[in-house]
DNA sequence: ATTATGATGCTCT
DNA sequence: GAGCATCATAATT
């Protein structure tokens, strides 16, 4: 029998997706943020190819505290004002990158996490690690090599590409992270039984039907 | 296992 | 000067 020793993960094996998915384009983005945030789950993200399939995303919204969009246009958040499909993204904490698809109306979708599928090799050499490549917003950017110069850019337009998920996944919403305001709305959505996560949905954030928008979240108070 | 803390740069008050 | 949509490391149960 074995010990309580955990086994070593096992690395994702390449393409599984195939070229068999269809590449999403701006019209598939332009969804409400709450939307769009469970659209992008199961969905593969490459950046000049190197990327994976997105397991865990939030939604910030236009008439949301929490979101960078929230007061208006600014110079930082100038490209959540450039349409649905644009790439939004900004320096946290000092140190990170965070990479945002924006969604309808100034909202946006921050890819949290993703299950690394393509490039695996160069993801381990920009982290300097062989785990946790892209669990975390911050670990996800560096992973892909995405910092401020894809600004604005097009997400579904080369270095990026999107290709639809060929399933619907389940998906577990929870509580977004690291946020301060509108901390009771449930925007943070996950993969259901990924361990591709950045952390684990708390329990009680029951399965949603996947992609069927919940109206009454939709709307402030 | 969980909790604390320092690093670091930019935007807005 | 405050406050971050964070992460890695160290300290502590």
């Amino acid at each position: 029998m074995k010990t309580g020793q955990k086994a070593p993960l096992p690395e994702p094996p390449d393409p599984p997706e195939g070229p068999s998915a269809r590449r999403l384009l701006t019209g598939d983005l332009d969804l409400p943020a709450v939307e769009l945030a469970q659209r992008l789950i199961g969905v593969m993200l490459l950046c000049e190819g190197v990327g994976g399939v997105i397991s865990e995303t939030e939604a910030y919204g236009r008439d949301d505290a929490a979101s960078h969009s929230f007061r208006g246009p600014t110079l930082r958040n100038r490209s959540m004002f450039a349409g649905a499909g644009a790439v939004y993204v900004y320096r946290s904490y000092g140190l990170h990158w965070c990479f945002n698809i924006v969604a309808r109306d100034a909202g946006a979708v921050l890819i949290r996490a993703l299950e690394p599928r393509s490039g695996v090799d160069l993801m381990r050499q920009r982290r300097g690690r062989t785990d946790h490549l892209a669990t975390g917003p911050g670990r996800l950017a560096q992973a892909l090599a995405i910092n401020i110069r894809h600004d604005g850019h097009d997400a579904t337009a080369e270095p990026f590409a999107l290709l639809d998920r060929l399933q619907e996944p389940d998906i577990l919403m929870g509580p977004r992270i690291g946020i301060n305001r509108e901390r009771d709305r449930p925007w943070r959505f996950g993969l259901k039984g990924s361990r591709w996560l950045s952390r684990p949905i708390p329990a009680g954030g029951e399965p949603i039907a996947a992609s069927v928008p919940r109206k009454e979240w939709e709307s402030l108070p």
